[in-house]
DNA sequence: CCCGTGACTCTAC
DNA sequence: CGTAGAGCCACGG
């Protein structure tokens, strides 16, 4: 595919996430059909201009802002979680989170088995 | 075409 | 919990 239709792919994910709600970088892209593509939805993210694009539901991997801490996006981003009831402290979204690789989506998407992210990932080295 | 950069992620220490 | 190292991807110089 092309990376126009990547791109829409990962918006539609974004604004499908629920109000009061979260979902990591690698989460987005597995849903958007695009495993290992974190990186990408970050890059979208930067640049979509949708001001109706919940982006602020996005956040990394172990639940804290992607943003510069301080950062106007930062701080935008944290206010407008509070505003939905989401629990932030210090750039950090309080949840009770699980193992590596499903620590925002088997939480906020239900436990329907997802498979463990294992992209853009170290792969097992097991050097020295 | 090579190289640096970044709203990323994971494994090792 | 923190840092360091290593993949991976898309993009711009």
């Amino acid at each position: 595919m092309d990376a126009g239709a990547a791109r829409e792919r990962i918006l539609a994910v974004v604004r499908a996430i629920p109000r009061g709600q979260v979902a990591g970088y690698g989460e987005v892209a597995r849903r958007a059909g695009l495993p290992g593509r974190a990186r990408l939805v970050a890059r979208v993210l930067s640049g979509n201009g949708d001001p109706s694009l919940p982006w602020h539901r996005v956040l990394r991997s172990d639940g804290r802002i992607a943003l510069e801490p301080g950062s106007d996006g930062w701080r935008e981003q944290a206010q407008r979680l509070r505003a939905e009831g989401v629990e932030v402290v210090d750039g950090r979204v309080r949840q009770p989170m699980a193992g590596p690789g499903e620590r925002l989506d088997a939480l906020l998407w239900g436990p329907g088995g997802e498979a463990p992210a294992a992209a853009g990932a170290a792969r097992p080295r097991r050097k020295k």
